[in-house]
Order: structure tokens, then C-alpha cells, then sequence
DNA sequence: TTAGGGTTAG
């Protein structure tokens, strides 16, 4: 096979490619037959990642259509059909259309996730694939699932966010609505609605339920979001893409609660990817879940949680750098390195130096070699985390 | 055929 590049592809064409993915909206059941999927694929050809390939993809099956999870996924698409679409190209299905999906993130396994059953997958394939995974990790645009994570503690009534969590319990409200009621490890600072639940049969996973307790945020998915919904069940981890943190208005029956209250919402429609899709435990957004359900915290309740919430947020904005602002200090390391004995080698120097995001996008533990500037550290006080004591005098 | 990225209105 002979792969386009981005910027060559050119309409009324059949073309195969190798890019990773900018934007796309899960899967969703059109209103014709079939499922229908939408992504922009961009790669390093393009000066700009806004002129990328706007793809649309139909298929009568979910696990037909491109295995497209996340933003920085690298997908292998061949028989492309470019056609025209209102002045810009269009890529759709061509026959004998097939398309392979990789993990974006360097150190993840090569696995293809696949729209069937035969492919060929060749040596020189996993090469494009880390190639293609060195530049999307070097691209910020593309890695917003590892650098825009935010929580729950992190929300505002009014906006927008890309949430990844894990649903504890489910329940059909009606014909237009699910509730979830899910956790992150996070508890909103804002006051939320909480569903009534008497009427509601609730489908439950009682041990993470009770692990959790006072960790619950009810999320209300509307519509064509329903039968997405419905495909998940209690323990499952789901990203829900575009949940709206809307200020709650209470009917007219009901006493309005001297709290200004905000509920979040999954709207009808797919406008900016809205919609679920799964994600494995594994993910690295999930580590700091974990050790908060390990921890003894989390039966607190919302009021004593809201600081901590707080500080999480203080230490994601302080402690880690802006991309650009690691400082150059090439000159003062050659000088230390004239300085040094020729037999103590402390600065790995055989490692190459890597930019603060591969690591933060790495997807397994490794060893890497870093030169940043150092913002802020914690704790600030050696007793804070040493106890002093002496064996010889017993002092302590 | 569907939908064609660019917010519901609970």
C-alpha cells in the first residue's frame, strides 16, 4: 500500500492514510438504518491542524465503524473516497473500505483495534505507528484526554466538560431519560440536583456503592443518548463527552431550595462529540480514583471534601509547567560534565532528554530523563514526611 | 438513505 499525505489528498480520489484523530462524535443511530460516525483526521503534513480531513463513516453495526476511542488515536484507513462536500473534501466509505485504530499514546501496545476480521498488519505499520505516536505526543492539541482532564471539583454552572468516571448505579427514569449516578474521586464545589429516587428502580453495584458513599453525582442522559446508555452497566468506567453543567430550574411545584442548585446534563444531539463512550479501568485518568476509593477519605461528606477538591486543582496548575517553558541549560550541563570525574556519570547523559508531556502521556510506568524548571514542591518541610529519631539516644 | 463537528433548553 502507498499512503497519502494529508495535504495531497485531493477529491474524487480513493486514497489510503495513515493520521491521527482531531475531533470525532461516538458513535450514534442515525435516523436512516444505520450507525453513523464523524471524525477529522489531521497529520504532520498539514501547517494547520484546523484544515484536517473531515470524514463520515455509516455502518449497520458499531463494531463496524472505525474503533475510534479518543482524541490522539492513530488510525490506518484504506480505500478512502474523497469526495466534495459544500467546497471541502469529504472522506466516506470507498469499496473495500477498512480501517485500523491504535492506542495515540507512546509505550502503548500496537494492538490494532480493527472494523474485521483480515487485515494485514506489517512490520513497516508499527513503524508509522511510532512515528505517528512521537508527533502526536509532541502535539497538545491531540492529547487533551491526558492534559484536559478535568473533575468533578473542577466544575462551573454554565459550562462544558469532557468527563471521565465510573457509573456506580443506573436507573431508566422514562422514555427520554437515564440517570447515572457516577464518581471520579472528586466532589463538585458547586451544590448539584440530586434525582428523586423513590419511584426509580436503581441497578446497583452495592459493594463499589458503599466504597464510594458521598462520592455520587447524578447525571441525567436524554434522548438520543438513551440507548447508548443502556449498553453500560454498574462498575463500567465512561467518558461522557460534552456533560453540561446547567443551573437547575425547579418546577413550579416544587419548593426552590434556598441553594442555588446546578445539574448535569447529557443533551439530545451530538454537537461537539456529545455522547458515552467506554474506557478501560486502566486508564491513566483513573489512577488517582483508585487510591481515593483505597483511601479512608472518602466517606467524608461533600462539605469537608470541597477544599480538597480545591487543592487538587492548585497542584495540577502549579506544579506542572506550561509546554514551552522548559528552560535551555545545554551550556551549563557541558560545563558540569568538564567538571565531573570521568568515572561518576550521574546525568545519564546516554538517555535522551524528553519534554515533560511524554511523560505525562507515557502510557506505562519507564524511565525517562528530564531537564524543567522547577515550579513548586511539596512538602515544604523535611517534618512533614521524616521522623527524626535516634537509635543510640532514643530521640525522637 | 442516514449526516455532513461547532451546544439543550429537561
Amino acid at each position: 500500500y502507498s499512503y497519502t499525505k494529508l495535504c495531497d489528498v485531493k477529491v474524487r480520489t480513493t486514497v489510503n492514510l495513515y493520521a491521527a484523530v482531531k475531533f470525532f462524535k461516538p458513535p450514534f443511530p442515525s435516523r436512516g438504518t444505520d450507525y453513523c460516525m464523524v471524525a477529522k483526521l489531521v497529520d504532520p503534513s498539514l501547517d494547520d491542524l484546523d484544515e484536517g480531513l473531515k470524514c463520515l463513516f455509516f455502518a449497520k453495526e458499531e463494531s463496524l465503524l472505525p474503533q475510534i476511542y479518543s482524541i490522539g488515536d492513530i488510525v490506518r484507513i484504506h480505500r478512502l473516497k474523497v469526495d466534495n462536500y459544500r467546497g471541502a473534501p469529504q472522506g466516506n466509505k470507498g469499496p473495500g473500505f477498512s480501517c485500523l485504530v491504535f492506542d495515540g499514546r507512546q509505550g502503548a501496545p500496537t494492538q490494532p483495534r480493527s472494523d474485521s476480521q483480515n487485515f494485514t498488519f506489517e512490520p513497516e505499520d508499527e513503524e508509522k505507528v511510532y512515528r505517528l505516536r512521537q508527533w502526536v505526543t509532541l502535539t497538545p492539541e491531540l492529547n487533551v484526554m491526558s492534559c484536559d482532564c478535568p473533575t468533578l471539583a473542577d466544575v462551573e454552572e454554565g459550562q462544558y466538560y469532557n468527563l471521565s468516571c465510573q457509573i456506580v448505579s443506573m436507573a431508566r427514569v422514562d422514555e427520554t431519560c437515564v440517570l447515572f449516578q457516577v464518581w471520579d474521586g472528586t466532589i463538585p464545589a458547586v451544590p448539584f440536583r440530586k434525582a428523586e429516587l423513590h419511584d426509580l428502580s436503581l441497578d446497583q453495584k452495592d459493594d463499589l456503592a458503599q466504597k464510594v458513599k458521598g462520592h455520587l453525582v447524578d447525571v441525567f442522559i436524554f434522548d438520543n443518548h438513551v440507548s447508548t446508555a443502556l449498553k453500560f452497566k454498574p462498575g463500567d468506567f465512561v467518558r461522557i463527552q460534552n456533560l453540561h453543567v446547567a443551573k437547575y430550574k425547579p418546577p413550579d411545584n416544587e419548593a426552590s431550595p434556598t441553594d442555588e442548585l446546578v445539574e448535569f446534563v447529557v443533551h439530545r444531539g451530538t454537537s461537539f462529540g456529545r455522547g458515552l463512550t467506554t474506557l478501560s479501568s486502566d486508564h491513566p485518568n483513573f489512577k488517582d480514583m483508585e487510591s481515593t476509593a483505597q483511601g479512608s477519605n472518602v466517606t467524608h461528606e461533600r462539605d469537608s471534601n470541597v477544599q480538597k477538591g480545591n487543592s487538587n486543582l492548585n497542584e495540577k496548575n502549579s506544579i506542572v509547567p506550561e509546554e514551552g517553558s522548559l528552560v535551555s541549560s545545554s551550556n551549563s550541563t557541558d560545563r558540569r560534565c568538564l567538571q565531573e570525574t570521568g568515572t561518576v556519570i550521574t546525568g545519564h547523559h546516554h538517555i535522551t532528554v524528553t519534554p515533560i508531556h511524554a511523560v505525562l502521556t507515557h502510557y506505562i510506568p519507564f524511565k525517562f530523563r528530564l531537564k524543567a524548571q522547577l515550579v513548586d514542591y511539596s512538602p515544604r518541610d523535611v517534618r512533614e514526611f521524616c521522623l527524626l529519631f535516634c537509635y543510640t539516644c532514643n530521640y525522637w
